[in-house]
DNA sequence: GATAAGGGTTCCAGCAACTGGAAGGTCAAG
DNA sequence: CTTGACCTTCCAGTTGCTGGAACCCTTATC
């Protein structure tokens, strides 16, 4: 299977997947003509990280897990540990979004947006304390 | 001033400093030695840049932001809009990450997580739907 | 046989926003 | 006079791709 059938069937832009390649991450075959030869067992491969990435795990995260979905010998609390982790990190992103958004809208709530320069986001992002600014 | 007080008052690394001068955020005056010298003003503008990019804002949103800043006669319609379009994007980041959140918990939930290799997380990377996995 | 379309290949550059490190100049203290 | 803490510049690397140039392969059509 030529680069474009793999990158429709998993998702990746073909771009990626040569990306991919380059780094190691898989290791296709060629045909005589040059082009990648991709198997069924590539592509699944392909689709595993697609989704591993989808979920927010780092390309070097995706390598570990694929080593780890290859090795019959695995133990699953590995890939729990491994996911736990994530999870952890998605927490922390999500806290920070969340303080920044609280932030920004009470800036935002505050400043009536008019053709006047007076501007409550201006002076919190200045580190002025901002009370009442009408 | 020089560059490490003004990193150590704005919250900067120098580094950052010296990039931001390099791509023309802030011009800071240099002394005869060759130092940077950062006025009040200069501090000013790093402190605000600092907070921007702490809220999410890019730093060229924040070259944006500054320029309004600075501009006596803005209108704060336009700090808000550009305010409001960012806190679109954080709620977009937030959902997407809860959603990641979501799955990955569902994953982590089935995974007994012990010794033995059978793994519902690799499962659900692997594309399949692992209703019952023990 | 020419050619055009639609694949594929390589390599090089660039994005954001820094960060680290090397090689060297400057300055204040002991 | 030297030591150490600063400062300077420049170059390379990070993450995960993405775009583009220049070129090869295959197939169909005229």
């Amino acid at each position: 299977m030529n680069i474009g059938d793999a990158a429709a069937q998993s998702g990746l832009p073909a771009k990626t997947i040569r990306y991919y390649e380059d780094i190691g991450l898989i290791s296709p075959d060629r045909s005589s003509n040059g082009y990648r030869d991709f198997s069924e067992d590539h592509l699944h491969k392909l689709s595993f990280v697609q989704r591993a990435r989808s979920l927010g795990f780092t390309v070097e995260e995706c390598r570990a897990l694929l080593s780890l979905y290859e090795d019959r010998g695995r133990a699953s609390a590995d890939v729990k540990t491994m996911a736990r982790s994530h999870l952890t990190q998605i927490g922390e992103k999500i806290t920070a979004l969340q303080a920044m958004q609280a932030t920004l809208s009470e800036l935002v709530d505050k400043c009536h947006g008019d053709d006047r320069p007076d501007c409550p986001i201006l002076d919190g992002l200045a580190g002025n304390k901002t009370e009442e600014s009408i």
